[in-house]
DNA sequence: TTCCATCGAGAAATCGATTGCTCAGGTCCT
DNA sequence: AGGACCTGAGCAATCGATTTCTCGATGGAA
């Protein structure tokens, strides 16, 4: 691989002419312009960014910090980010954590190592990840989850109030004993979630809350439905806090001919990408995913250009889409 | 952010000291050890990464180029991807091209600059992001879709044996005018699925092939289909080259009313999720996504072990999962 | 013709970590 | 006791690009 020099030999000037011609282009000779540009091209030169980093001290790396990339809620949430970091310069890294805390660990550390420019981040609950990221001068946007115990940047929907409207509509259809599926506690969307459909279930429900917690996973949302099936009153509708889960629960219905929405009414959260054409069709709560991407990049931008900023906070909202899982 | 410098004065030690101390070990007297390591602590110390890779000049990371990453398909073999990688001490860069060459150069050209250790990539079609890669000193994978025009590792499933079965799947349930929608000519796997169900068709066919390109999305399947059926003389069968454009053909159906499998019978080439929930559920021809995700990578760790060694070509098989959509 | 301002380009320092080389001090053998 | 050898740690070069500083050349004004 040629350098620099290479190409300043080649073009008979100076290394720092070179760079001149390559970055700053002011204040150069448009004839030498023009011999560099011809000994770039003949040699096939690639200016060696870990070189440029290090001496600029920064990067155009974005780290974006998911905690399942199976999941599609996060894939295109990820591509709202994605176009946003282009069109800005930087590139993105896209590090799954896959809901370990561990992992969410190793993967902020390396952000840090590796100098990204900023963090985009979906907490899976590492309080020590958070803590290290916020100790750190890296900007740092949270996005869809809250960062625990941190106040940074964060772009979320209302969780809440989209919980509480899925079982309201659950308890309007006619539904009497509606349970709850979520996710891990510390998470702030299972938590959430969880609060909204507490709200409803207090103020309106005529029977007590029944709360399954298990992994935002499409086998914990499966086995968290096999146990409220086989416990001695099952619920007759569920409402599930994500959209794997969903899927999960709906496979055990689906398996054990659990009549849907005849013998048990259903409502997810998240969009669920053909959520139309399972059957029987589903009711969701869906948020604005790609924009949520969006807004968190936008915000990240605005961090790296005035770090000291009071944090911003963009709450979306988030809206049902009543389909046949729970119409009664 | 404390440099290796702040620590070996805290600790009074050089900075040789503390490097050997974090990273070769031997030869360092247990005592400095200690002092160096508390220093690290005390003053938070992280090897800026960066710096490392200039000096070492080499990095940790792979850059995995994929086509699109909302496509299931391809974050089910990130994550075989990714296993084996983080077994082996890199770190993945996942890029997504979104089925664009000139991003999928941009890509490409990042990957070198960075320096990265090694590139795995599903290509989209383009030439010249597969020159460049064969022509740098990079190790380089194919994963899912050859690399035009170049010799390099590559897994992949054999597309032909898997469209021929699912054509002659359809053709046995007694369907007579079997279509094929397929991807964009230039892209391996649209091609040679593309042949697959040709020579099918050619041995056993009451009917003329029937062939609509179009991307490899879902609004392309729904295109493509609408287009099938407003023709003069529709066909009863269609053979969907992957997944995405498989569900935007049933959505298509679906919105029409045409009964599947009854006036249609309709075969998906790749695992599509909760194939089985919707309705009717899809006879796909699967891939084992996950081992060709473990593969490439660990022909990536070998590739850059020995770079000289001969070209490995692994493919694997693709296997037929009747569902009720081909049954008639 | 002389002097000053301006422009353009090269020399060299720099980013932070790694590593070859060197050398001091101690051990062991003869 | 003297010399060969080994251990452990520091000095300084190095990776490749950027950027500050410096200086020569040019042009315009007096």
């Amino acid at each position: 691989m040629p350098t620099i020099y290479d190409v300043a030999r080649e073009a008979g000037v100076s290394a720092a002419t070179v760079s001149r011609v390559l970055n700053g282009a002011t204040t150069v000779d448009p004839a030498m312009v023009a011999r560099v540009l011809t000994a770039v091209r003949e040699l096939g030169y690639r200016p060696n960014a870990v070189a440029r980093n290090l001496r600029r001290s920064r990067t155009t790396l974005w780290a974006v910090i998911i905690s399942d990339i199976g999941n599609p809620f996060f894939t295109a949430m990820v591509r709202g980010i994605e176009d946003v970091a282009q069109r800005e310069g930087y590139s993105v890294v896209l590090c799954n954590s896959d809901e370990d805390p561990v992992k969410e660990e190793t993967y902020v550390a390396a952000a840090l190592s590796e100098q990204m420019a900023g963090v985009i981040i979906s907490s899976s609950g590492s309080v020590k990840a958070a803590k290290t990221l916020t100790g750190s001068p890296v900007p740092v946007v949270a996005v869809d989850r809250e960062l625990p115990r941190a106040v940074v940047d964060t772009v979320v929907v209302d969780n809440e109030a989209g919980a509480r409207t899925a079982t309201e509509h659950l308890l309007a259809a006619g539904y009497r004993r509606v349970a709850c599926i979520t996710g891990p506690e510390g998470v702030s969307t299972a938590d959430l979630r969880l609060r909204g459909y507490t709200e409803a279930m207090r103020s309106s429900a005529p029977a007590e809350p029944v709360i399954v917690r298990t992994d935002f996973r499409e086998q914990g949302g499966y086995d968290a439905m096999a146990s409220l099936l086989s416990s001695p009153e099952p619920p007759d509708a569920v409402f599930v806090a994500n959209n794997l889960m969903t899927v999960g629960a709906l496979r055990c219905l689906a398996e054990r001919e659990v009549a849907v929405p005849g013998r048990m009414g259903l409502v997810g959260f998240d969009e669920i990408p053909w959520a139309d054409l399972v059957h029987p069709s589903l009711t969701t709560v869906t948020q604005p995913t790609y924009e949520l991407g969006r807004t968190a990049a936008r915000l990240l931008v605005d961090r790296i250009a005035t770090p000291a900023a009071k944090p911003a906070r963009i709450v979306l909202s988030a809206e049902l889409h009543p389909r046949r899982s729970s119409s009664r």
